[in-house]
DNA sequence: GTTATAGAGATTGTCTACAATCTACAAGCG
DNA sequence: CGCTTGTAGATTGTAGACAATCTCTATAAC
């Protein structure tokens, strides 16, 4: 008999408020420019100063925060020029993981692929926003881990949460739902049919449109 | 009159043991898979446990020491397929920023390059192998640098940082110190000359045979 | 009126002590 | 003998107090 229990909750008080922050910052809960008071955090979240301090080294390193000495910790500030690296980068990697995913050629991971494309669809047509957007990361998510190189997917993360914390604070008014869905078909179409050429056209193509859409109407802060 | 001073000692002790624990890993002195006990390095730099905690915590999302809870901190160990993946992203950034500087086409940026090459060079003549590294190391940086892209430069700050690491623990016997200093006169001149396609060629082709050769005679530990 | 300066308050940086957890080994039990 | 269980020592996790530094404001000097 092995009742097959998830371990209860070993998550330290570090973690814990890591990735508490982490989310805020990524949902554009906590703005870029917001200034994060250590004690404040540290009341708030019912804690002390030490793991509220570690966790915000961790979000410094991973360039979410900014830190300057004896002055504070800042939610870092997005400029039009760090949405267009973002993209720039996001396109260059993704597009190195489709190289090598069609490389490695095993046929069989496109299944995985195919049925979050297909999710997204149905959640497009049942006009599920956060669904679609949740499905549309787990595909380029699931792209990376296809390409099987743990690097690539440790820098892929923080290039992800940026893209996240751009998705979360960009005014997104004119949003297709449906067309985001589909527009990912083609992609795995060409990717089962072995044409690695289309499949990087249309992946860039993808990317780079949704890159410009969102620098276009990005209101500079302050 | 700008005597042009550096702040005497502005940084914090965490800091500090940041820097030095950093050194260390990547200059080999601490080798991979040693555990790293907090209060044996808060003693041996004559510092409390807190600030050897959050540079701890940094080097973690660094990549460059894995902690696991209760349980302590050790150096990533480093295993082929691991050379081979931090190749494969050095070259595929390298090419990135080669892209930019050639697209952004501004060719005064290419005497601080030719500086850097010429003392490579020399430097290789002199038989001063710290030098040419020191040097090879700063054009690649130098590199990255003037394609003007700061998250590019920050992803390559950790990826620089662990070829640093690999490059201080590999034995290295067959290094031919002015075949390294003159590997990059090609490659500067079909900068200057603006043949992009060919500066493309020599860099990845430099690039690649160096991580082979590596990752060839790479002893994996244990 | 302008500038320099001193002090108060707020915030971050560091230290020390204590709590929680892990590993290893020994004692108890079948 | 083999397995479980309990205890000791070591190590990491967290809390709270104190020190260092910054910002801001009021005041004094010119």
């Amino acid at each position: 008999m092995k009742p097959n229990l998830p371990p209860i909750k070993n998550m330290s008080i570090r973690e814990q408020s890591l990735d508490t922050l982490r989310e805020a910052i990524l949902s554009g809960e906590l703005k870029p420019g917001q200034s994060l008071k250590e004690m404040d955090l540290a009341r708030q979240l019912g804690v002390s100063r030490a793991p509220i301090r570690e966790a915000l080294r961790i979000l410094n390193s991973e360039g979410l925060v900014e830190t300057i000495p004896y002055h504070g910790t800042t939610v870092t500030r997005l400029t039009k020029d760090d949405i267009e690296e973002i993209y720039g980068m996001r396109m260059l990697l993704e597009s190195y993981a489709l190289e090598r995913v069609m490389a490695a050629g095993e046929p069989v991971q496109f299944q995985q692929l195919r049925n979050m494309v297909d999710g997204m669809v149905s959640a497009g047509d049942r006009g599920d926003l956060s669904a679609v957007n949740g499905l549309d990361r787990d595909f380029h998510d699931a792209l990376i881990e296809v390409s099987r190189h743990h690097l690539l997917a440790a820098i892929w993360q923080t290039v992800a949460m940026k893209v996240r914390q751009v998705m979360a604070l960009v005014n997104r008014r004119n949003t297709n739902l449906t067309q985001i869905a589909h527009n990912h078909l083609p992609l795995l179409d060409a990717m089962e049919a072995g044409d690695t050429a289309l499949a990087q056209q249309i992946l860039r193509a993808h990317i780079a449109t949704a890159g410009d859409l969102i620098a276009e109407d990005w209101a500079e802060p302050r």
